[in-house]
DNA sequence: AGCACGCCGACT
DNA sequence: GTCGGCGTGCTC
């Protein structure tokens, strides 16, 4: 018997199977891993098949060395998946193989933790005459007595209470009143399940309604739905009902949710509800920890599973249900190789595990939208709050007005009325600023420089902190503010504009004795950091949270009645087609989070261009205005998705050989356009540039930009820009991006 | 990806 | 004459 083995090294030159011998004796099915010798090393690898002959010549066949589990690794549907993902990425199945373990499973970094188990081997009404064969020692009395309550004792916990019993131990074993066994113990993670089981909400009519389609389609086992509910309309009931129902069909679940929705309070929650059989997978874990998880799920113990964008390769059997939440956030596109975009590759999981499949979002994606237009997914609207609550009342405040009124404060009347009244009745307000310190640059008034990374292109941002310093938000730089200008020795350096952190110094000096909590990436570097300033917030510690994007994200505080925002342009002038789109998604998001208790919200949004479509439909929560809009204009414009956006980024320390690089595969670009007719059709726009950003981390970078027809030959000219991204030029890099997250 | 094989410059 | 540079090619 041979095996066809995929070798854990991802590189073109290896990206086939090898044939290995199966030993006699040895019993291995595809998606087991094994080790094999390979060339003159050792290597981890994934049986992907079995035959009876090969075509090898017998004398370079080797034979397996081990195997490395003795459980198939790779199910099924998830080896299939794989395949797919690798010949869609257009890169090495050994990359794809990887995304469905932990990281850890691989050069055997864990270990499955065990430990010592002491059990009495007799019969209970054995133990007197047990007892009484002992003897004189009191030591293995107490054991034997300590063993007989029924509970489970570990060597451990044993040791703990009567020092060292090694002898004792020994001898009961020996003379078999005792059994030793080594078990494995799982590392789980937060420890035991909390207690305060929630009663389970009553329905409203609405939400039964959804559910009435959507079971059906469970019982099925298919189905796509988009699920468009506004904030507050209890669309986390829905999923929990579809849990429990997919459960009671004896299958089981995955929920993807965005990594920063993965709080502690979170999970304790699910796990609240769900108790034994819940995993959770996520980046904060131990690698044992992840490790035993992913375990608990292969074997079945877990049978549904709450995770960030790569649970969507939890190793499950019988698949009934994937919900995707909050379907919209950019961060289920990964950002690494292969950049897989978790929605998609839920949805073919669905279609080949025979499971329903649950996108859900107050701001669907654009494209989620398009694909329910077109019937790729059925549309199920949830229109309306829960309990009758209204939705936030939105209030567009033109700043230019505030301007000329001479109110030079970056807080509009409206604003500092409302958050007046928030602090005189002990309620709560957020305040949303869009872009961390977008316009707290160092620059010198004398000479007009601003100060720049030395290693990347951008403005370094001000932080106030101890000691005024300068920091990259790409690269992590940090330095001094200097005193004076660097250029031209001027002392009239100063910081422009404002971040959370000016926001937070005029808050108190406008509204004396406030109390703020501030969130924002430079907060929450510790540990628990966000936690902690959103716990403090809960608690009524503080009367305002400022805050970044993160504050705008599914938070649910029922005491903010005030929300303001502002600058709610920052966003929108981004350089990025998706500009619009994501402005719609912050705003629309940051409005709901104001009246989820019983008292009515207030949203108050600042803005230079109140009368800009994206701002006006915002406030009014219009999703259907925004998309009809939007979708007009990326129809008139050929964006995403009536076409698709392309990249080559070539990056070098050698800004020349960057330059040099890049000039070279323009010109070839043009080459396979011209040279094929039906390619060149394809091709909208090829423009080769400086990005945004032309220093990163030390390196030049140029691009060349595309924008393509999406038809069937597309997958040609993909690969073939795949192809030249792959010719390596000495100290250069050069990456192709289909439909990059970022264009910067 | 790694590692050996192989063919040209400055050293004992 | 040899040690070692890294270009080229292979791994079942």
């Amino acid at each position: 018997m041979y095996a066809h083995v995929i070798v854990d090294i991802v590189h073109e030159n290896v990206a086939h199977t090898f044939t290995y011998l199966v030993p006699e004796g040895m019993d291995v099915s595809p998606g087991q891993r094994v080790t094999v010798s390979f060339g003159y090393q050792k290597k981890e690898g994934v049986v992907v098949a079995l035959s009876e002959d090969t075509d090898v010549p017998e004398g370079r066949i080797k034979p397996i060395s081990g195997v490395l589990e003795d459980y198939v690794a790779i199910l099924p549907p998830l080896m299939e998946l794989a395949r797919e993902m690798a010949k869609d990425n257009h890169c090495p199945l050994a990359e794809t193989l990887r995304l469905m373990l932990p990281a850890e499973m691989r050069g055997g970094r864990v270990r499955v933790k065990e430990q010592t188990v002491l059990r009495l081997n007799i019969p209970l009404e054995k133990l007197p005459e047990a007892m009484a064969a002992q003897g004189r020692s009191q030591k293995r009395k107490m054991l034997l007595q300590l063993l007989s309550d029924g509970e489970k004792h570990t060597l451990a916990s044993v040791r703990e209470e009567m020092n060292d019993v090694h002898a004792e131990v020994q001898r009961l074993e020996k003379d078999q009143y005792i059994t030793v066994t080594q078990e494995e113990v799982l590392r789980a993670p937060g420890g035991s399940i909390p207690e305060n089981r929630r009663a389970e909400p009553e329905l409203t009519e609405l939400q039964q309604e959804t559910l009435r389609t959507l079971l059906p389609a469970l019982d099925a086992g298919t189905g796509s739905f988009l699920l468009h509910g506004v904030t507050g309309s209890g669309k986390t009931e829905i999923f929990i009902r579809m849990v429990r129902s997919v459960l009671s069909r004896g299958k089981v679940a995955i929920i993807l949710v965005p990594e920063i929705a993965l709080t502690p309070q979170m999970v304790d929650w699910f796990r609240a509800r769900f108790g034994e059989c819940a995993a959770v997978l996520h980046s904060r874990l131990s690698v044992g920890e992840r490790y035993d998880e992913w375990r608990r799920i292969r074997r079945g113990d877990a049978r549904v599973v709450i995770g960030a964008r790569s649970a969507v390769f939890a190793p499950m059997e019988n698949l009934g249900l994937i919900v995707v939440d909050e379907e919209h956030e950019t961060t289920y596109v990964s950002d690494r190789h292969p950049r897989y975009d978790a929605r998609d590759v839920a949805a073919s999981r669905c279609a080949r595990e025979g499971a329903t499949l649950l996108l859900s979002s107050a701001t669907p994606s654009l494209l989620s939208f398009y694909r329910a237009r077109q019937g790729i997914y059925t549309l199920l609207d949830m229109p309306e709050r829960v309990l009758g609550r209204p939705m936030p009342q939105v209030e567009v405040v033109d700043m230019r007005r505030e301007l000329e009124s001479g109110n030079r404060s970056i807080f509009s009347r409206a604003l500092s009325g409302s958050l007046n009244e928030v602090l005189r009745k002990g309620e709560q307000a957020m305040l949303l600023m869009n872009h961390r310190g977008y316009y707290s640059f160092v620059a010198c008034r004398s000479c007009g420089i601003t100060i720049k990374c030395p290693s990347c292109d951008v403005a370094l941002t001000y932080h106030i902190g101890g000691n005024p310093m300068l920091h990259c938000h790409y690269c992590g730089h940090t330095e001094p503010l200097p005193t004076v200008c660097p250029e031209c020795g001027s002392e009239k350096i100063r910081h422009f504009g404002a971040g959370t952190q000016q926001v937070e110094a005029e808050l108190k000096r406008v509204f004396p004795g406030v109390r703020v909590a501030r969130m924002d990436t430079d907060t929450t570097s510790g540990k628990d950091g966000h936690a902690k300033i959103l716990e403090a917030f809960r608690e009524k510690r503080a009367d305002v949270l400022v805050g970044t994007q993160m504050i705008a994200k599914g938070l649910d505080f029922p005491t903010v009645t005030v929300v303001g925002v502002i600058a709610a342009d920052m966003t929108l002038h981004f350089p990025d087609y998706r500009a619009g789109e994501r402005t719609f998604q912050l705003l629309t998001q940051v409005a709901g989070r104001a009246g989820r208790g019983n008292s009515p919200g207030h949203v108050i949004i600042q803005t230079y261009r109140p009368e800009d479509p994206i701002i006006q439909a915002s406030s009014r929560q219009d999703y259907r205005g925004f998309f009809e809009k939007e979708l007009e204009r990326r129809r008139v414009a050929l964006y995403p998705p009536f076409t698709a956006m392309a990249r080559l980024l070539v990056e070098s320390q050698d800004a020349k050989a960057a330059e040099k690089t890049c000039e070279t595969l323009y010109a070839r670009c043009q080459k396979v356009l011209q040279e094929d007719a039906a390619l060149g059709e394809l091709c909208l726009l090829l423009h080769m540039e400086q990005p945004t950003l032309t220093m990163l981390r030390g390196r030049a970078r140029y691009h060349i930009l595309m924008k393509l027809h999406v038809r069937q030959e597309t997958e040609k000219l993909i690969g073939a820009f795949t192809e030249m991204s792959r010719e390596s030029v000495p100290g250069v890099d050069v990456f192709f991006e289909y439909n990059p997250t970022t264009m910067m």
